[in-house]
DNA sequence: AAAGAGATAGAACGTTCGGTCTACCCGGAC
DNA sequence: GTCCGGGTAGACCGAACGTTCTATCTCTTT
């Protein structure tokens, strides 16, 4: 009951898909993650009903972090909308001079699921709204003329950034989009 | 010896293959390309020795083609780089159109290969790297002020539109990407 | 002490994976 | 005609796939 338990198999699965699903992409075997896990077959089937829904749920966990991520860079960046939103690019550097970085793990599942049903999908999907949500919100705090217009390229930017933060080692693409970033910005009216 | 003979099986090969692994995924099955190329089994292994090697062989083949398209889009677009280098977003807009658009065959297939000693990384690589060296020579010859900077960044938008191109049905990424790389090339100087 | 829920270990299922092998067939060169 | 290289067809291999199953163990609750 209290919040110093052992994590039980539920969890210690979750955490060990998470990982596994980013670094060796969402085709890993079910066994590799058992093992990595320490959990029983059964609890699997028991949990997430299968493979499937292990995954479905490790990329619901992910966009929770990932959207709570956003939310505190961008607190942590003050009130300033402008701020708020380059802060989004500084993290991005961040994020991508991390040693293990592998680029964006919902634009892998997407790619890598090739059944058009798969669950992940429509979490990937929700996901992508709610970013988009988060940025559109500060743009119209910032008195952007198009706010839309502008949230999609800001997002086009930071699609650009995880995908060449992942394919071109020695670059800096969270420094070039974050300038881009400041022009969608400038032409704020 | 005509250039109308009927295809030959590694033609044939690398033709499904190049079609298969785009729209299912570097993953599909060996019986599955044999199957669709009407190929006999032991045939992959003659000419390919394997399915890394056929993948490999199809990535060489698709960035040569690629590359091409490029090279062709920007002779298409006359001789003032600027309109060169804009020609290939609306490229893009095309290219993500299509019906059967699946995003960057090239991400794809370095986020799906979890080994990275397979051996098309390196034809990934290389591709990215002759993409770079193409939109460079376009900014030297613009007269533009930080050509390198400049290259980064239109390339980031290219991954940027392929990505969302991808991923955010009903947007116009391409058009969104123009209108950044208008400001780059403005920046000229 | 007994019971029951939840976890464990692991055998086993049928399928598919990539890869090797044998046997046959066909067309052009000798 | 004979040979032979390149192709086809398909059996076969061991391994891994996702899934289902039984059996045992270990807590917690009563």
């Amino acid at each position: 009951m209290s919040s110093r338990t052992a994590p039980g198999p539920r969890e210690r699965l979750l955490d060990a898909a998470q990982k596994l699903t980013y670094s060796h992409g969402v085709g890993v075997g079910v066994d590799t993650l058992l093992k990595a896990a320490n959990v029983a077959r059964r609890s699997l089937y028991e949990h997430f009903d299968g493979k499937d829904g292990l995954i479905a749920e490790v990329l619901r966990r992910s966009t929770a972090e990932d959207e709570a991520r956003y939310e505190e860079t961008m607190r942590a960046a003050g009130d300033d909308p402008r701020e708020r939103l380059l802060a989004i690019f500084d993290k991005l550097g961040e994020i991508i001079a991390e040693p293990d970085f592998r680029g964006c793990r919902y634009l892998a599942a997407d790619l890598a699921l090739a059944d058009p049903d798969h669950p992940g999908h429509a979490v990937t999907r929700d996901y992508r709204k709610r970013v988009h949500r988060l940025i559109e919100h500060e743009l119209v705090a910032l008195g952007h003329r198009k706010p839309a217009r502008a949230a999609e390229q800001l997002l086009l930017l930071i699609d650009g950034t995880l995908a060449a933060g992942a394919t071109r080692p020695g670059t800096d693409p969270a420094a070039s989009a974050r300038e881009l970033a400041e022009h969608i910005l400038d032409a704020a009216g």
